[in-house]
RNA sequence: GGGCCCGUAGUCGAAUGGUAAGACGCUACCCUGACAUGGUAGAGAUCGAGGGUUCGAUUCCCUUCGGGCCCACCA
């Protein structure tokens, strides 16, 4: 028996169970066909935020809806574990380590925080099959990744160069161009005068005079007048260097005076301008973020550089003058200092040479919603320089490479050596006679991400060929760039020629309620911690369901969730007056069925039909704002008050028939909210319908529409406008429904079968009723109210 | 500057080539033997603005204004 309110307690109760009898198992060996989710492995933080409940929610009704279809589903729960937030606070934990131990630290901090978040999904109630996990950090995993760089490079499409690359002071390590994010801030705009090749005074702007020492070039615009006749000739930088006067046509001749320097490297145009024009690289910053090769500023950090050279060139009367100016400065995302250009020995992914082709391959896959590959367009379109794949780091995947000493040729490691770990190295000799040492920088966590797919289909082997491509892959939409991209060029241009899945499902983010973004500055970062306490977690992930369009960010809305709350407790109630009223139902006798039956059924074919249509387009939001509607209006407002004087009279028939669609809708509703609330409805299933299906609900069959029942459907709307206008006389006389009344005069277009009369006078109770045919119309002007009767 | 998304009642938000769900909030009444986290009834939107296509547009096209996201640039 149902107890008397739906609580915490039987949700962990189930949760509990869930894991006890593993019924999410995949089990291929049922010879049903596999539908497989390529599934986001969450960065190991400790904590599951909003964004990924929504998430997570959204592919978890999926792999749901597709068990109760007949579906082997791979719901694997992967762990992505490396990478910089972790030695982040792992360094402020320990200290800085020797890389070894340092790992080891990593390793069991990382340990920690996945048992953290497993508990967490666990009480969302998701439904991965925990027997499949897998960590980037296990040697397992290296292994693949490992073997993956080594087939790219046989193919040319990974390498090794010197190249300017996006450069992080602090973490001392090359970032992709991924890891940045743009801030503004307001910095000076410093006026100084260089000489010009007549000795005559040249105003140059410079947000960075530090840099001064490094300047390569000073230019204009082509059709600058003030400078055309500069072209070719030599100027004396305010340092007094000499440096060639350039024209280039990405030159902005009204900013500043016109006129800048070049230096190697300022920023990305001074990148692309000292390659354009074969300028010389002086390396102005270390990779410790100090200035070097400078004479004068060498081991100051850049801002003290800076101070240090205006006040130098204002003492010799070179600073003219300094304007304020708002400025986008580049930032590591991670640890939000700003970034440097610097140039070094990096490994790369060759991807400016494949941006069509990955293009056509992601046109291979379908996006759900459609638009959602612009997003990856744009990128493919206006990527610059190829992926840097190297990072100087400890927690991550080893490069598998050797480099030679002497001429600095590279030979990867052989296979027999993967897991490749440069403390495990062995001792090769290159051709030119020089040792090779193994490569101790490691991969960029998107290099380990962007094979999920083929992990999870245990490549290279495959021996289950239907396991890749994926049937879906659910991410979030600001990750197209990285992990939809890099997988698409990976898994499935560089190493299997086919996409990486058949279908990808995209979600938005999850704003505050105000509409920002969540930020712990803001303080309006919601935990799910806490929702989950106070209204549980199938209300939760109703809340996930009703989050409207896809790909869309959303505010998180109390409104939908203390909804989805009050939701579960009609339903559960509904549930209860069906579980009592269903004392004595003979399941095996046929019904004989009312009119009022019919219609009922038939309301619930159709929901079933909408509901089936909604699930197989992801539009969860649809689907449950729709059996919401229908449990709520059509079962509980109408069907159940229009059945309660027949399961509380006397009539054998009447009481079966209502028995019968009473049990048959609950049980229908009760599966197919099953992939939004898998608690409630498993302890419905559980206690009423026990084991009718099986063991779970959730490996019971998605309902399909039983007997139509057409034709009952327009008389019964007649009758529901009658027990409207009843409802309103009795509210208008400020009598209680319950009231029974002595007559009532009813007109009608069509005379009313007398079955719908006799259903009438019950349910809006009414003692008389007299017909008469016409325009539509109810007169309760001779009706009295009488006194309630049985 | 480029791309994408959006602009619907007080709020949040669906759908739709034939004048518009639902939820929250609001008003009145009702403790009716599942539920007051309830029930019944009700008020509230000319669908950002302008133009076009059409017999007819909130829905299609163009322009415009206003939001949001992503990308590029800022010496």
């Amino acid at each position: 028996m149902l107890q008397k309110s739906f609580d915490n307690s039987i949700e962990q109760k189930w949760q509990k169970r869930w894991l006890e009898e593993n019924t999410y198992a995949f089990r291929p060996e049922e010879g049903k066909p596999l539908y497989t989710l390529d599934t986001p492995p969450p960065f190991t933080s400790g904590e599951l935020h909003m964004g990924h409940v929504l998430s997570y929610a959204y592919f978890d009704f999926v792999a749901r809806y597709k068990r109760m279809n007949g579906f082997s589903v791979f719901y694997p729960q992967g762990w992505d574990t490396q990478g910089f937030p972790t030695e982040v606070k792992v360094e402020k934990k320990y200290g800085r380590l020797p890389p070894p131990e340092f790992r080891k630290k990593c390793m069991e901090w990382t340990e920690d925080m996945i048992a953290k978040m497993r508990e967490s999904m666990v009480g969302m109630g998701y439904s991965p099959d925990w027997g499949y996990q897998y960590r980037t950090m296990d040697p397992e995993y290296h292994k693949t990744v490992q073997l993956s760089l080594l087939q790219m490079h046989k193919k040319g499409m990974v390498y090794r160069a010197k190249h300017p690359v996006y450069w992080c002071t602090r973490c001392r390590s090359a970032l992709a161009k991924t890891d940045t994010e743009d801030s503004e801030r307001s910095t000076m705009l410093n006026y100084f005068i260089f000489d010009g090749p007549d000795g005559e005074p040249l105003e140059i702007a410079t947000t960075r005079p530090e840099l001064m020492p490094a300047c390569a070039a000073v230019m204009f615009h082509p059709e600058d007048e003030r400078y055309r006749h500069l072209a070719g000739r030599k100027i004396k930088t305010a340092l007094g260097k000499e440096v060639p006067a350039i024209a280039d046509k990405d030159v902005l001749k009204d900013f500043g005076t016109g006129l800048l320097m070049v230096c190697t490297f300022g920023d990305k145009m001074d990148v692309i301008w000292a390659y354009r024009h074969k300028l010389p690289v002086i390396e102005a910053i270390g990779t410790d973020g100090r200035m070097k090769n400078t004479e004068l500023f060498d081991g100051m950090k850049v801002e003290e550089a800076k101070k240090a050279i205006i006040g130098m060139l204002r003492e010799k009367g070179k600073l003219v003058k300094q304007e304020q100016l708002q400025q986008a400065v580049k930032l590591h995302d991670r640890c939000k200092h700003p970034v440097e250009f610097a140039p070094s020995y990096q490994w790369f992914a060759d991807i400016t040479g494949h941006r069509e082709e990955i293009k056509r391959l992601a046109e291979q896959v379908e996006w759900v919603p459609s638009f959602g590959i612009h997003y990856l367009y744009d990128w493919a379109d206006s990527v610059e320089w190829d992926w840097v794949i190297s990072r100087q780091r400890v927690f991550g995947t080893p490069i598998p490479f050797y480099i030679c000493d002497k001429c600095n040729s590279v030979r990867p490691c052989d296979e027999d050596e993967l897991p490749f770990s440069p403390e495990r190295a062995k001792a090769h000799t290159c051709g030119c006679g020089g040792k090779m040492r193994p490569e101790t920088d490691v991969c960029d966590c998107w290099v380990d991400s962007s094979i999920t797919p083929l992990v999870i289909a245990d490549w290279p082997e495959m021996k289950n060929p239907e396991l890749y491509p994926s049937s879906l892959r659910p991410q979030g939409v600001e990750i197209v760039r990285t992990w939809a991209f890099y997988t698409i060029y990976r898994s499935g241009l560089a190493l299997t020629g086919k996409p990486p899945w058949k279908t990808i499902l995209l979600n938005g983010n999850v704003l505050a309620p105000d509409g920002r973004k969540m930020s712990k500055s803001l303080g309006n970062v919601i935990q799910p911690a806490e929702l989950l306490r106070e209204y549980q977690a199938d209300a939760l992930r109703q809340w996930a369901a009703m989050s409207g369009a896809m790909a869309k960010d959303r505010p998180f809305s109390y409104e939908d969730i203390k909804f989805a709350k009050t939701f579960l407790n009609k339903w559960w109630n509904g549930a209860r007056f069906i579980e009592s009223s269903l004392s004595g139902y003979d399941a095996g006798k046929k019904p004989k069925l009312g009119k009022v039956d019919r219609w009922m059924l038939e309301q619930m074919n159709v929901a079933i039909g909408q509901a089936t249509e909604a699930m197989e387009r992801y539009e969860f939001h649809a689907a449950v704002k729709l059996l919401q509607s229908f449990f709520w209006h059509d079962v509980c407002d109408d069907y159940l008050e229009y059945v309660k004087y027949r399961i509380y009279g006397e009539g054998a028939e009447g009481r079966h028939a209502a028995q019968h669609v009473l049990h048959t809708i609950l049980y229908n509703f009760t599966k197919m909210m099953a992939p939004f609330t898998p608690h409630i409805s498993e302890e419905i299933y559980s206690e009423m319908f026990g084991g009718k299906e099986g063991p779970s609900v959730h490996l019971a069959a998605w309902p399909r529409p039983g007997e139509r029942h057409h034709g009952a459907h327009l008389e019964v709307e007649q009758l529901r406008l009658l027990v409207s206008a009843a409802r309103q006389h009795k509210a208008a006389c400020k009598l209680s429904q319950a009231t029974w009344l002595s007559s009532a005069s009813i007109t009608l277009p069509k005379p009313l079968h007398s079955e719908l009369v006799e259903e009438f006078r019950n349910i809006a109770r009414i003692k008389e009723v007299e017909l008469k045919e016409g325009e539509f119309a109810v007169d309760f002007s001779k009706s009295v109210p009488i006194e309630a009767q049985g």
